[in-house]
Parts: structure tokens; sequence; C-alpha cells
DNA sequence: ATAAACCTTAGAGTAAACCCCAAGGTCAAG
DNA sequence: CTTGACCTTGGGGTTTACTCTAAGGTTTAT
């Protein structure tokens, strides 16, 4: 296969591909004469893990540790990557309550705006910004 | 007042506030002969204004926005406030749903793996990542 | 034989919000 | 008069995950 095959199997760009090789993510194993790249169906399913990992909400960096573990596997460890799970939902759950402080400020800043058509000399947002005490 | 002072009672750096003129968010009204910057206590306010916009969410940009505003807020309408808050706490929103997806995810694979001693070569998270189809 | 489609490399550019550095000018105190 | 704290500009670096471009070489089909 060459990159092009590959990567509209997989409906990433060649850049992409590329991209994840010069990172140490996914190398092919074999160039042809003329140095294009050659991939089998091996890195078609390595690809496919970095992806579904991906989705998952892991960074290139995990994956990359993750894809060691898993193409060697036996050297490591259930406890090793269970570590790198939790350690990934609970940086994924700091930032959802991040996210969330900032939707209960924006609902109570949006809930005291009457909306109208009217100037805003008054608005309660604009004030509530002006004051020096804590929204929350 | 100089630039470090404002700094130092704001609590952020002077490069920032240099970069915040920069981008057109906070500019000195005028320069000392030999060129230092010059505040005042209206720069402070418009700081506090700028720190708290931030503090609730909103990306530099949209700070912008508001303080057009709100440096003239006879010429604008409480709408145009209220509308530029439910956007930004829309896609607050939508983040905080593509992250509890990912939390969803990351919950599911750890619930599964026994985060044990023992090789990984049957550790349920990587063949999860393995698998072609849908872990949600 | 030639055009279209594909491949190569190296390097620049994108978003966001700064931080850090160098080289030099300015200002108050001792 | 010199030290030290402050200020100036301009530029580069950080992070993440790519995307795009240029200038050229290769393959395949007609
Ligand atoms: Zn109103
Ligand atoms: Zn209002
Ligand atoms: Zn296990
Ligand atoms: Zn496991």
């Amino acid at each position: 296969m060459k990159i092009g095959q590959l990567a509209k199997a997989l409906d990433v760009s060649t850049d992409t591909l590329r991209y994840y090789e010069a990172h140490g993510l996914l190398a092919p194993s074999a160039r042809t004469e003329s140095g294009y790249r050659v991939y089998t169906e091996i890195h078609l399913q390595q690809m496919h893990f970095i992806l579904r990992a991906k989705d998952v909400g892991f960074s290139l960096r995990e994956i990359q540790e993750l894809l060691h573990i898993q193409i060697d596997k036996h050297q490591h460890s259930c406890e090793e990557v269970k570590y790198i799970t939790l350690q990934k939902r609970n940086l994924v759950q700091k930032k959802i309550n991040e996210l969330q402080r900032f939707e209960r400020s924006l609902t109570f800043l949006a809930d005291r705006c009457c909306g109208g058509k009217e100037s805003a000399d008054y608005c309660s947002i604009l004030t509530a910004l002006e004051e020096v005490d804590d929204i929350n």
C-alpha cells in the first residue's frame, strides 16, 4: 500500500500520516526503490488503534505511550495501562469542572440581562463585569 | 502609574499588559517624555473588567468586543451583550459535552481493566482500542 | 510521449495567550 | 558617578495537531 491508499482507507490526509511518522507514531517498515512509503495491513491496524485512542480523548503523546505498550504487551502491565487511563480521566474531569464554572457564571450573567433592544447603559452583564467582587 | 506598578496592582506581568496593548485591549493614554507608558485609575478599572471577563471564560477576542460596547454603552443594546454571552455559553456547553464523552469512554475502559501487575497481554483497555467497533 | 495523478523533502503557517531574552535607555539613591 | 531597578523595542519560543506550499521526481494511462 502506498500512502495515498492508506490515507483514503482511513479518511485522513497523507500529511497526517507523514506527521505521525515524524512524531514516532506510525513508521512504514519499507520504502520502494524510488523512496515511496510502503504500508501493510499491520499499519492499517495500528492506525485504527491510534484513531480510536484519539476518539477516546488521548493526546498523541499519550497514544505514543500506549502504542509502546501495545506493541510489546508482554513487557508491560495492566497497572501501567490503567494508570495512564485514569490520569487522563482525571485531567478531563478537571477541564470539565473549569468549563462548568464558566457555564454557571455565564448563565448567571445571561439570566439577569433583559436582552432588549434598548441601550446597554444599565446592562447587568456589563455592570457585573465592572464590579470588583466575584460573580460566584 | 508606570507599567510595573499597574502590573503589581493587578498581579499580572508587564508582558501581559504590553500584549493587551498590542492586541487592542488596553492602551495607555500617554507616554512620558522618555517613552514610558503612563496609566491612570481608568486603566486599572478597565483591566479589572478584562480580568473578570477572562475569569468568566471569555476569550480575549470576545473581551475586546465587550470592551468596545462597555466603553460606548449608549450606542449598544442589551441584546448584543446577551447574545455574546449566550453564544459563549453555547460554545462552552459543546466543549463540556465532548469532554463528557471522553470521560465516559475512559471510565468504561478503566472499569474493565484489572490494573494488576501481571503482563498486559490480555489488557481489556488495549484490546478495546484494537477492536473496530465503537466503545460507546 | 506526454499528461494526470501520485509521491518526495523541507519548511512555513495556524490558533491562543502569553513568556523570555537581548541590547540598550532612564531614573532615584548613596 | 555609579549601581540597581525600572523601562523600551524587537524578536523568538511555547503547546497541539496538523495544513499548505514549493520545487521537484515517479508511475500509470492514453
Ligand atoms: Zn437590559
Ligand atoms: Zn443587559
Ligand atoms: Zn489485567
Ligand atoms: Zn488491563
